[in-house]
DNA sequence: AAAACCTTCAACCGCTTCATA
DNA sequence: CTATGAAGCGGTTGAAGGTTT
């Protein structure tokens, strides 16, 4: 359409908001209510857009904005959200109270993001990175970090840090699975999924047991998360995996949740994996040597 | 101590969606 | 059904503050 942005309106000001301005908002608003954006400025004697007040409002001014860090539950939530409805930033702030999406935007593209993508997973899609440079930068670091580990699990000539060395590790596996799979589901987290069982993911592993949540229930969890809006139809692109739900390699699919992980100590997703990475018996090294040896038969 | 670099987040821009005439 | 205007949304920017060199 053709409408001109309402913020070309010339003379208006632009940038930071002053005390002054946030004053004549707030009181503004609380006054009379919001009413239109359009109108608004010139009726609280502002010379800003209708859009800049809007946006001033609805991120900072708000009596009911939460302020300060994300909770480790906010912070689960805004990643299982992300992993089914994908950068629908409103909609994430819906189930956040006090958080704007600009807000949540922010905090994913700072923090998340950067945490998933350490984790070897790729934050658009949530499920383990593929690319071959990401491999072979794994698989570099951890022959290296495994040199380190002969000797002592905390040293190593390079100086790797084990949180490093674990990491590595993780990143190495969920990429193996991927590879293995095609398919491979990496959910970590899902409060939704509280009415499956939930394995650890090395038993699942050693078991060869697999409980992967079927539509229905995602559908379910949906709903319970948001009983007005049950609109989750066709947004399920990372949850729901599209290959056999019990297949050789499915049972290698991490179906990880959160519930278990809240219940238990360690109780946040990343302490969790820290924790299933950690508890491995680095001394004999035999599970993750083995995996290793099978998918990498090259010397470390 | 200072410069360079990095991170954060408030605010803007432009597009889409919604409501209504 | 279509056109129009307002609100909403998500991507992007850039200033400010923090950290590293």
């Amino acid at each position: 359409m053709g409408r001109p942005p309402c913020c070309n309106e010339s003379g208006v000001k632009k940038g930071p908001w002053t005390p002054e301005e946030d004053e004549k908002l707030m009181d503004y608003i609380s006054k009379h209510g919001r009413g239109t954006w359009r109108t608004l400025p010139k009726h609280a004697g502002l010379n800003r857009c209708g859009k800049s007040c809007r946006l001033r409002w609805e991120n900072y001014l708000r009596p009911d904005i939460k302020r300060g860090k994300f909770t480790e539950e906010e912070e689960q939530l805004i990643i299982n959200l992300h992993s089914v409805i994908g950068n629908k930033w409103a909609k994430i702030a819906t189930h956040l109270p006090g958080r704007t999406d600009n807000e949540i935007k922010n905090y994913w593209n700072t923090n998340l993001r950067k945490k998933l993508l350490q984790m070897g997973i790729d934050p658009e899609t949530h499920k383990p990175r593929t690319d071959f440079n990401h491999l072979l930068n794994l698989s570099q670091l951890l022959g290296l970090s495994n040199l380190g580990t002969s000797t002592s699990p905390w040293t190593n000539p390079l100086g790797l840090q084990a949180d490093v060395t674990q990491i590595a590790k993780l990143q190495l596996l969920q990429n193996m699975l991927q590879l293995f799979n095609g398919t491979s589901l990496v959910n970590i987290g899902n409060p939704y999924l509280l009415g499956n069982q939930i394995l650890n993911p090395l038993d699942t592993f050693l078991n060869g047991t697999n409980i992967l949540p079927d539509k229905d229930s995602i559908l379910r969890g949906l709903e319970y998360a948001n009983p007005v809006e049950n609109q989750a139809e066709n947004l399920l692109p990372a949850l729901v995996a599209s290959g056999p739900r019990s297949s050789t390699f499915n049972q290698m699919d991490f179906n990880y949740n959160a519930a278990r992980m809240s219940t238990q100590s360690p109780s946040t997703t990343f302490e969790a994996w820290e924790k299933f990475l950690i508890d491995d018996d680095e001394s004999s090294g035999s599970y993750w040597k083995e995996i290793l040896d099978l998918t990498y038969p090259l010397s470390w």
